[in-house]
DNA sequence: CTCCTATATGAACAAATGCTCATATATAGT
DNA sequence: ACTATATATGAGCATTTGTTCATATAGGAG
């Protein structure tokens, strides 16, 4: 069960268990899950991407929503502009944005789901 | 449709839209899902649940797995098991990790696949 | 053209993150 | 008791992150 071998860390490893895990990630594979969850670890980006699960937004409506500077969510829509989870439509002077990925929006929405059994409060709003 | 009034940044508001965001999560809700998330935001966490979801390892074993230090895994390691996602067992000297929530493991898999189904390399394994 | 509004973006800065290094703890063996 | 091994953890540090502030860009109205 275990083999004193050339290890990272201590003399002793256990080669079965490293049998098991012969078959790793591809490294390009890991990164984009790493990336994809960063884009929905910060409250300001779950929020804004919760809101644009509804309906189409202008950063000012999102700003106002969020309570937040237009700045900052114009930063992070930039973010997740970049990492096509939104869109965004010009119309005059407003843009207006969209979520843009069913995939993210399904974690997005399966995390708040069990979010919201397991907290105390469940349905409350604000 | 657009209607002025006293908002964050600027003078007009949608009015419509902003009655379909008067539902917000719970705060508590939103940092709930955004420490999840941030728990699988990292390569590192990413290829050490990964690899526990297949078996039971030990520290010294996922080091070796995961070509990093002792140190490094074990502070990960202790972050998730924090984190209550992540249970260990003593034997001896070593201390065997394994995966204790379901939930969080089944995001993770679901994004794997899809960056898996996505990325030019798709099954070849290291 | 000029002025105003809505959005984007660069710089700066404080806070958080992930590692390394050194050391502490825990268990086993002698 | 002492030593060795496996793991945990605190301090330090470089990098990243999320915001603010100031400013740039883009379009509409006059």
């Amino acid at each position: 069960m275990a083999t004193p071998l050339a290890a990272a860390c201590c003399a002793t490893v256990h080669t079965d268990a490293l049998q098991d895990c012969e078959q790793q990630l591809p490294a390009a594979v890991v990164d984009r899950v790493a990336a994809t969850f960063k884009a929905l670890a910060d409250p300001t980006r779950v929020r804004i991407l919760y809101n644009l699960s509804n309906r189409e937004l202008c950063v000012c409506d999102l700003a106002h929503v969020l309570q937040m500077t237009q700045s900052a969510v114009s930063h992070q829509l930039g973010y997740l502009r970049a990492l096509r989870l939104v869109t965004n439509r010009r119309e005059g002077n407003t843009v207006y944005y969209r979520h843009d990925d069913v995939h993210t929006l399904g974690l997005l929405q399966m995390a708040i789901d069990h979010a919201t059994h397991t907290c105390p409060e469940a349905s409350t709003g604000e």
